[in-house]
DNA sequence: ACATTTTACCAAAGCGCTTTGAACCACTGA
DNA sequence: TCAGTGGTTCAAAGCGCTTTGGTAAAATGT
C-alpha cells in the first residue's frame, strides 16, 4: 500500500493525507483522525528511499567499523556501543547503516557515504591520536560525533570520550598507595588515542611520586586474553617481576588471572590487578562484588551519548561543538591488596 | 555533483550517462571511458536513494538485533558475524541496516523494514525452538536467512547453522571416553534453539552409553563469565562434584576456570572442561596450543556464509531454500584429561 | 542505388513521496 | 452587497535516478 493508493481509498488528495500524517495544522481533525485510522488499518507506512528523496534527509546514521587489520579483530566493545546508539536512533526514527571496512578502506568508505548521500551523519569509532578521518568528515561537512578524541587535532569537533588518562592517573595512584612500586601497565595499541592517554595518566602518577617507570613493564598490544596470558607470565619469570598490572581491557585481565594461578600466585594477596572495565552487557566484571578492582566507564552509555549528540547536531544545524567527557569509577574489588614485602 | 549535473558539463544526456556507469551495451566505448573518467574526477556516487527509488532495489539488507530482555545483554558473538556478513555486503554493493530492539518489538520491527521498503532482505539472528519471526517473514513473501534453525518449525526455509547437536555429542563422548561419569552442563537459555541441539547431544550420549544424567548438574542461563563462576562454585562444593565441565560459551568456562581455581583445583587434572568456542576475533582460545579442549566453528564464517546465501536468494528470486549445516572441529587443548580416581 | 539493420544517442515518463501555489467554500464585517 | 479572511483541500512540480520508446546517423546487404 502506497500513498496514492491509500489516498484513493479514502477520497482524499495525496497532499492531504501526507500533511496529515506527517501533523501539518491545515488538515481538519476528523480527516486525520479518518486518514491515521485509515493508515493503520492498510499498515501503511511511506516508502523509506521515496520520503528520503523527497525530504533530503536520509534519515539514517553511518557508523564505519574499522577492521584492525593486525588480526582482522572487530572491537568487542562496538556491539555494546551500537545497542547503546540504536536505542537513540529508534526513539528518533532513524537508521543505523554499518559499514564493515578494513583500515585501508575507511577514508573512502566515508567519501562514498557522503556521495551517495546515504547517511544524515557519521559516528568516527576508534580514533588513532592524529586521525585523518576528522579532518576529511569537516571537509565534508558531514555531521559527526567522534567516539574518543584525536589528541593531536586539538579538541575543535563533537566527542564523546572517558577520561581515560584520570582513568588511569587515579588507578596509578590507587596501586601506588598501597605500597606497588613495580606496576605493569598492557596497553592497548598506542597509536589508538584512548591507549596514548592511559599510558600518560600511568606515566604522570609515578613521576609526581618520585617513582620511575620501568619501560620493560610496559606493552601496548590488541587487548586479548593471550596478550595478557603471555607477557604476564614472562613479566613473573623476571627475578624482579611487577607485583600488579594495570590493564586495559577485562578481557586481556583474564589472561593475566590465568598467567598468575597458573605460578601459583593469588591474586589480591601475591600479584594486584587494576583493570579497565567497559560495562559490557556480556562481559560483567563480576556480580555484587566487582572480581576486578577496576576503573568502570559504560560504553553502552557512551554510545547514548553520542547518538543523542549527533541527531542534536543534525537537526540544530551549525553551532560550537559540544563535548562530553565521562569519568570513569573506581570500583575497588578482590583483585587488588597492598605490596607483599620483598 | 549529480546525474545531471555530471550530464552537463560531459554535453551528454542523463540517459546515456547513466547506461554507460551501469555497464549496459548501446554505449560506444570512447564515450563510455570518457563518462568514466568524469565521473571518478567529479567524485559522482549514484544518489542512494534516488536509485533505490527508480529500481525498487534497496540494495541494503537489514540485520533486527534482539537484545535480550532478562539482562539488556548483547549478544557477543554479534560482531564477528556481522563483521564476516559486512564483507561479503560491501563485496556486493549493498548496505547493511541495523535495527536494535527489545524482545518485544522485533516483530514489528520486521513489519516496518517490509512496509517501508528499507530493506531488500533481513537475516534472523537467534531463533527460538518455535519461533514466529520465521513465519511472519515468509507471510511478508520477504526474502531471509535464518543464523540458526527453530527446531519446530521444520526446515523449510533458508538457514545456516552449526551442527550443535553433533557438537555437543561428540564433546560428550569425549569426557566419557576419558572415563568422567559426572559431567555437567552449563548451557545457553534454552528456549534459544541452538542450546536445545546441545542439549539433545550432551544427553542422547549418555544413553547411548547408559550412563545416567544428572539433572542437578545441567543448567541454562546467559552465557556469562559470571553465571560459570557461581554455578561452578557451588556443583564443586557438592558432596559428589562433578568431574567435567560442558559449557557453551568461551566467556562461561573462563568462569569456570575461575571457580576451579580458587578451589585450588587444576583443569585437566583434577577438573575437565570442554567448551564451544565461537572462534571470535577478540576472545581466541589461546594462542598455538587451545587453553581449553574445545568445539570450534567460526561464527564470522557463519556470517558470510549466510549474507551470501540472502544475496542469491535475492537475486535469482524463488527457489527451493538451501541449508547449510557447518560442523564444528573438536580441538583439544589443555583442559581435559582421564577422570581423576575416587 | 535504395532498403534494412545496427549503432549511438536522447526526451520524457515514472518510482513514491513532500511541498509549493492555488482554489474553493463558508463566514465575517463594512 | 462585496471584499476580505480563515479553514480545508487539491493539482502539479520536483527530489535524482532508471528505463521505455523513440530518432538520426552510420554501416550493411542486394
Amino acid at each position: 500500500m502506497n500513498l496514492k493508493e491509500l489516498s484513493q481509498t479514502l477520497g482524499l488528495s495525496q497532499t492531504t493525507v501526507s500533511r496529515a500524517l506527517n501533523g501539518y495544522p491545515e488538515v481538519s481533525e476528523s480527516t486525520r483522525s479518518r486518514v491515521m485510522q485509515a493508515a493503520i488499518d492498510n499498515n501503511y507506512r511511506p516508502n523509506a528511499r521515496a520520503k528520503g528523496l523527497a525530504t533530503g534527509r536520509a534519515m539514517t546514521i553511518g557508523h564505519v567499523i574499522p577492521l584492525s587489520n593486525q588480526h582482522e579483530m572487530v572491537n568487542p566493545i562496538f556491539g555494546d556501543f551500537i545497542s547503546g546508539a540504536g536505542e537513540v536512533y529508534s526513539g528518533a526514527q532513524y537508521d543505523m547503516l554499518l559499514s564493515v571496512v578494513g583500515d585501508k578502506g575507511e577514508l573512502q568508505a566515508y567519501r562514498e557515504l557522503n556521495a551517495r548521500r546515504a547517511v544524515d551523519g557519521v559516528i568516527l569509532h576508534g580514533p588513532r591520536v592524529q586521525d585523518p578521518r576528522i579532518q576529511l568528515l569537516q571537509e565534508l561537512k558531514m555531521p559527526f560525533v567522534v567516539h574518543g578524541r584525536s589528541t593531536e587535532l586539538g579538541e575543535d569537533y563533537p566527542w564523546v570520550d572517558v577520561n581515560n588518562r584520570r582513568a588511569f592517573h587515579r588507578a596509578t595512584d590507587f596501586l601506588l598507595d598501597m605500597g606497588h612500586r613495580r606496576i605493569a601497565l598492557l596497553n592497548g595499541i598506542e597509536s589508538m588515542d584512548f591507549a596514548r592517554r592511559r599510558r600518560d595518566g600511568f606515566e604522570a602518577a609515578h613521576i609526581e611520586r618520585g617513582v620511575p617507570v620501568d619501560i620493560s613493564l610496559m606493552r601496548a598490544d590488541e587487548m586479548t586474553e593471550n596478550y595478557g596470558y603471555t607477557n604476564a607470565s614472562h613479566m613473573l619469570a623476571q627475578s624482579t617481576p611487577p607485583t600488579a598490572f594495570l590493564i586495559s581491557s577485562l578481557v586481556t585481565a583474564y589472561g593475566v588471572r590465568r598467567a598468575t594461578e597458573e605460578r601459583g600466585l593469588r591474586l589480591g594477596r601475591d600479584v594486584s590487578l587494576v583493570t579497565h572495565d567497559d560495562d559490557l552487557s556480556y562481559m560483567k566484571n563480576g556480580g555484587d562484588v566487582p572480581i576486578f578492582t577496576a576503573t568502570r566507564s559504560s560504553v553502552r552509555d557512551a554510545g547514548r551519548k553520542a547518538a543523542t549528540m549527533l541527531l542534536d547536531i543534525i537537526r540544530s544545524a551549525d553551532q560550537s561543538p559540544e563535548n562530553i567527557l565521562m569519568e570513569a569509577e573506581l570500583m575497588v574489588g578482590q583483585s587488588t591488596g597492598p605490596a607483599p614485602r620483598t
